[in-house]
DNA sequence: TCTGGGGTCCTAGGACCC
DNA sequence: TCTGGGGTCCTAGGACCC
């Protein structure tokens, strides 16, 4: 062991679940084992697609993110479910609780991946030893199969785990580099997709082992720091670490959905946005963060998409604060041609103990000038009622009308605070 | 009957400030 | 009189992944 891997070198596993939603609908139901399944969004809608199925049903051609009634074509006797993402979380928790049985090195990427950083994990056996273990307690505790990757790095893990499924576990050295990946097309790598290999063909790099050996200052011309970083990896180099915490900092919070059929109607596209802000309100308060920047999507007839944000003087998530900001943002940008689908979007997330905490050290801000803008509807909200925003916008000359006299913030800020989260 | 919904990271231009 | 260079913030879009 001590042979094949150096002492300074680094043993990380990737663990991929295979198929994973269409296996947990099958270990909740045996009886779909065997038989070709799919999981598709809006079964009952035609927009519909196929987003996991078993292998059974790959058998027949059919593949991810195909549209459902293809997949049908292919397969008439495929058994179609809606997903159940209460489910997959509450798998997907259990395979992290197995993974974090071997080490707290665990960093989940997806709901059916993650890295484990081994190296330190001694008493558990060899690199090999440990992937059959975990493969085998996933197996027997959540009846679900997984591949495994062992590499010296995240990415030639990745590399790893993908090429047996299922219930493979593949080990990759770097040593194999040349042999394993250099003859593979680059599309077949993580992290070029269709575009890259696009432009990659364009100065004659077709493949992995071509990449390798690519003119770095051309790369970099092509693709800027992607060029230099898919050398690197193409080379079998990725020096990042595995990091557990890195699922704590999620960057963004969204909710988009593809309308029964385009829509025109602006009252229409208002009651979407409601209900889309609705879910992103529970969302952000279930991870007890506020936006400070709301933004939209909006794709129309055509496909086209397009996405408008908002930056917000101050961070909010009550509903009817993101439904302001994503309706004004919609009458700002639309052009009136007819939309397919609506999205809201949260993004520079603040902690919400630390939106309350600016809160009290501004409610010492006398002077107006300065703005004590931290201060947020959600908050104001909190302190002073439901109708305090509502109100105090519409007695004009007088938004503390509703507000009391006894009241710690005046008029400016309020005023202030109004217009800064109103129009523009 | 074409093609979902959840994200991350990078780039690039303009505004603005010093 | 005819105009630099750097840094940061904001916004929009694109590529990629599961």
């Amino acid at each position: 062991m001590k042979e094949m891997y150096p002492k300074n070198g680094r043993v990380i596993l990737h663990v991929d679940m295979n198929s994973f939603y269409a296996s947990v609908e099958m270990a909740y139901d045996p009886t779909l084992k065997g038989k070709p399944l799919a999981i598709a969004g809006n079964v009952e809608e035609r927009r519909g697609i196929i987003v996991t199925c078993s292998y059974e049903a790959r058998k027949f051609g059919v593949k991810t993110t195909m549209p459902l009634w293809e997949a049908k074509k292919l397969c008439p006797q495929l058994i179609v479910k809606s997903p159940n993402f209460d489910r997959y979380r509450s798998a997907s928790m259990g395979m992290f609780e197995i993974l974090r049985q071997f080490t707290e090195q665990v960093e989940p990427v997806s709901i059916d991946e993650g890295y484990v950083d081994i190296s330190e994990c001694h008493e558990f056996g060899s690199p090999i030893e440990i992937a059959k273990s975990i493969q085998k307690r996933i197996m027997a505790t959540l009846d679900l199969p997984c591949s495994i990757g062992i590499a010296p790095n995240k990415f030639l893990a990745k590399m790893a785990s993908d090429m047996k499924k299922p219930m493979g576990i593949t080990i990759l050295r770097k040593r194999d580099v040349p042999i394993v990946l250099w003859p593979l097309n680059t599309n077949e790598m993580h992290g070029i997709g269709k575009k890259t290999a696009e432009k990659l063909t364009t100065i004659g790099i077709n493949t992995i082992g071509e990449l390798a050996r690519g003119n770095e200052i051309q790369l970099k011309a092509l693709l800027g720091i992607n060029g230099t970083r898919i050398k690197e990896r193409a080379n079998g180099i990725d020096n990042r670490l595995v990091d557990p915490e890195s699922v704590t900092d999620f960057k963004s919070i969204g909710n988009s959905t593809t309308l029964p059929k385009d829509a025109t109607n602006q009252q229409e596209l208002f009651r979407v946005l409601e209900s889309l802000a609705e879910t992103v309100s529970v969302r952000l308060k279930r991870k007890n963060v506020l936006a400070s920047t709301i933004g939209i999507t909006i794709r129309f007839k055509d496909r086209k998409t397009i996405t408008r944000s908002k930056k917000l003087a101050n961070p909010i998530n009550h509903k009817d604060d993101i439904t302001m900001v994503a309706k004004q943002l919609l009458l700002k940008n639309w052009n009136g041609d007819a939309v397919r689908l609506l999205g809201i979007t949260g993004y520079d997330l603040v902690e919400h103990d630390l939106a309350y905490k600016q809160l009290d050290l501004f409610s010492y801000e006398k002077d107006a000038k300065k703005e004590p803008l931290l201060k947020t509807l959600s908050t104001l909200r909190e302190k002073y009622g439901e109708n305090i925003i509502e109100n105090a916008g519409t007695h004009k000359g007088d938004p503390d009308h509703n507000v009391g006299t006894e009241t710690s913030f005046n008029k400016d800020f309020l005023r202030s605070f109004m217009n800064s989260n109103k129009e523009e």
